[in-house]
DNA sequence: CTGCGTGCAAAGTATTTGCAAACCG
DNA sequence: CGGTTTGCAAATACTTTGCACGCAG
């Protein structure tokens, strides 16, 4: 996926080893991880790597689009691929309970600068939980 | 608020002297707080109280309806007083992220069931940031 | 009375920081 | 080469759990 190689370049940030191994993790599977889960993922394919660095990774990459985090009440935290980065700047994610699978939501009606209950918008954060149509079958 | 009473009795809950205490916290203020804030408020008020039942009755109290915890990536969780406990069963709230004031946001476009994207939608977080009227004046 | 609620102490766990060595560009 | 990036070790900090006592209903 060269957009992603190109997001990270444009940020300034270099193209490590782990930092593209941890791209194709996420390439190859439709959910979201946590840190420690991409740990045990990387350590897999290509031997030692620290919890500390996954997470400043998972940070920097989700700083240039590359991934999002997850919102939600749980401990840990989450991070999915941003599979289109860049074609809608207003898009959120739905994530199947079951599976995980990800999926994009468009057509946010909300917009930085908008008037909302007399309060001036300035971010939001929108998500999704539901089953996939895959889900929805084999049940 | 004999509103909130009302939902703690519902919900099975005792009404003890901190409970009512925390209510009268969240009234006294517009503004979400941590546990850790809320545990110091107690304290100046009926003295010795500790943390784990803070978050005990923080969690309690977001059970029954009276507080809701607020979504967001920060280490901290918050709670806020749910103003209008059941008259809209489909709101969100918007925090002023210069006083912390939090207000409704009603006009949900998404509801349980409904199809998004493919999925059938279960749950869903929706949280703004935003600047007050008082705060967009005292510029 | 009876069971929920509370405080305390301690454990559990996710996340962050500092630093020296390794490495991308 | 120079500034990032990485791994390790250790520190932080938030949150949870277990238990005995106290109190609301």
């Amino acid at each position: 996926m060269y957009k992603a190689y190109q997001l990270i370049r444009n940020a300034g940030l270099k193209l490590t080893p782990i930092r593209k191994e941890i791209i194709l993790i996420f390439e190859e599977s439709p959910r979201p991880f946590t840190p420690r889960e991409v740990q045990n993922l990387v350590q897999k394919r290509i031997g030692r790597c620290g919890l500390p660095g996954i997470y400043r990774n998972l940070e920097a990459l989700a700083g240039c689009g590359v991934l999002f985090r997850l919102a939600g009440f749980g401990r840990e935290r989450f991070y999915a691929l941003c599979r289109e980065p860049g074609t809608d700047p207003h898009h959120h994610h739905i994530v199947c309970v079951s599976c995980g699978k990800v999926a994009h939501v468009d057509g946010c009606r909300y917009h930085e600068g908008m008037m909302l209950g007399g309060y001036r918008l300035l971010s939001h954060i929108v998500q999704f939980e539901g089953v996939c149509a895959n889900c929805q079958e084999n049940n």
